[in-house]
Parts: structure tokens; C-alpha cells; sequence
DNA sequence: ATGGTGGGGTTCCCA
């Protein structure tokens, strides 16, 4: 089962690149963040076409998640549980063959000195509540996506330059510490331990990516019993340079 | 060198 996350920056803008991208890399699950467009107007019969089966949350402009798979996908949800005021189209989950898999797109959080910040912590302490519940199912659980979060120095470009930003302070890390020690595995480092660097997304400013000025933000967390079926891990640096690029490339998890 | 790029929706927000 090879399943992909990929962070889009509006699904109409880069509908060419991913079609041509899902068309060569043959994912069996996509996992899509910022799609920027509501539900109604997401171009699912362009996926349909390529033989997904399609569930998008989106909301007007921001944000907006979305699962596509070649095989059908049960029991969703579209929303983090908590915060019940909180409106950002940032999650779905359903099971897709037995292993339950959610698409995330945690807050940024810049700048730090605005409410922007305790937003994104809340959110992942919600994140941390749901990841324990997905736990006692003792099910293959797989969370993907662009966590806007920096792992370790060695997933940043220029870590002391970044060092109060909202993806690399302590607090941050600290954060996503606390949803591995409940028992997640993190797929890319776990299986590439000395592969420095190796970066998800480059910034569209400053030459970021011809210099390689990168960070490594989006992730595959997984349950115990999705972490003993990992077969590998891999960032496909391909689309990110191509035209019309999004900030973000696609990172493919392939379980057994 | 205190800028720079890009998407979406409007006269600016978000990343």
C-alpha cells in the first residue's frame, strides 16, 4: 500500500502537476493539504477519472484537506474532535483497507506574538488526544501531512536563523515529542536516520530551492501496527521542479 | 541588498 501526502497550495492551480504526478507515481492513497478551495469546487472527476475515490474538506481560500484512493474509504470524519467553534478545514480521516488514515494540516503559527500561536498549540494538544484514542483501536493508524512542525536541526536549512520561528521553537517540538511518546512512529527519520538533508518543501522566495534552502515538515506518523508493516520512506523531490510548482514536494510511505 | 514569490480574493491575508 503506497500512500502519499502532499501539501498542493491550491488543488486548480497545480491540477496539471498533479494528475501528470499521480499518473507516473501510481499511489494507492493521496493524502492532499492547502487544496484552498471548498468542497463543492474541488476537482474530484479529475481524480475520479484516474481511478480515485475522493473525499475533500475544504473551506473559501485557506486551508482545506482532501483523501483520495483507489479503493473505498469508510467511516470518515472531517474534523479534529475538539474546539467545536474551530471552522478550518484542516483534517479528514477514514479507513481505507483496514488501516485508519487521516490527512493534517496543522496551523502555521506565525507570527509567534499572535493568537495564530497558541491556535496551532492547541491544535496539536487536540491532535495529541485524538492520536491516543486512534491507540486503543490497536489498528494500523497512519496521520500524514504538513505539520508545520521541524522536527531537529537537521531538518532546517538554517536551524539558529529559525530558532524562534513557530515551526522549530521548543515548545514546538516539544509538542510533537509528546505525540510520539505516546507510541507513534515517524516513518522518513525511523527508517532514514543520517539522511541530512532531506527537506519537503522549499520557500518560492529568495532562490530557496535551486539553493536547496529547505525544511522538512510534512510527516508520516503511524501506529505500532502500521509501523511493523513499513516497507520505506521517501521524499520524491521531482515536482517541486517542475513549472508551476507548489512550496511543497510529495513524501510516499509505502506499507507491506 | 531590509527585498524577495505565489495563490486566492479583493483593494490585503496567508504561507
Amino acid at each position: 500500500m503506497k500512500i502519499a501526502t502532499w501539501n498542493v497550495n491550491s488543488a486548480k492551480a497545480r491540477l496539471p502537476n498533479i494528475t501528470e504526478w499521480l499518473t507516473e507515481a501510481a499511489p494507492d492513497v493521496v493524502l492532499f493539504q492547502e487544496i484552498k478551495c471548498e468542497t463543492a469546487s474541488f476537482p474530484a472527476a479529475a481524480f475520479e477519472e484516474l481511478g480515485y475515490h475522493v473525499h475533500a474538506v475544504g473551506q473559501k481560500a485557506y486551508n482545506g484537506v482532501a483523501i483520495l484512493s483507489k479503493t473505498p474509504i469508510t467511516d470518515i470524519i472531517t474534523r479534529l474532535p475538539g474546539e467545536v467553534e474551530d471552522e478550518q478545514a484542516r483534517y479528514v480521516e477514514g479507513t481505507i483497507d483496514g488501516v485508519r488514515i487521516a490527512s493534517i494540516y496543522l496551523p502555521n503559527g506565525n507570527p509567534v506574538g499572535t493568537e495564530k500561536y497558541p491556535y496551532k498549540l492547541r491544535w496539536m494538544e487536540r491532535l495529541r488526544l485524538h492520536a491516543a484514542d486512534l491507540l486503543k483501536s490497536e489498528q494500523p493508524v497512519v496521520l500524514g501531512g504538513d505539520y508545520n512542525v521541524i522536527p531537529a536541526a537537521e531538518d532546517v536549512y538554517d536551524p539558529v536563523g529559525w530558532r524562534e520561528d513557530a515551526l522549530f521553537r521548543q515548545e514546538t517540538r516539544l509538542k510533537f515529542q509528546e505525540i510520539l511518546a505516546l507510541g507513534y512512529t515517524e516513518a522518513f527519520r525511523t527508517l532514514h536516520p543520517g539522511l541530512v538533508p532531506a527537506y519537503s518543501f522549499w520557500d518560492y522566495q529568495a532562490g530557496a530551492w535551486p539553493r536547496n534552502n529547505g525544511l522538512r515538515i510534512d510527516h508520516f506518523l503511524l501506529s505500532p501496527q502500521a509501523a511493523d508493516r513499513i516497507v520505506a520512506c521517501e521524499i520524491d523531490k521531482g515536482p517541486r521542479a517542475k513549472e508551476k510548482a507548489s512550496d511543497h514536494t510529495p513524501v510516499i510511505l509505502t506499507l507491506a
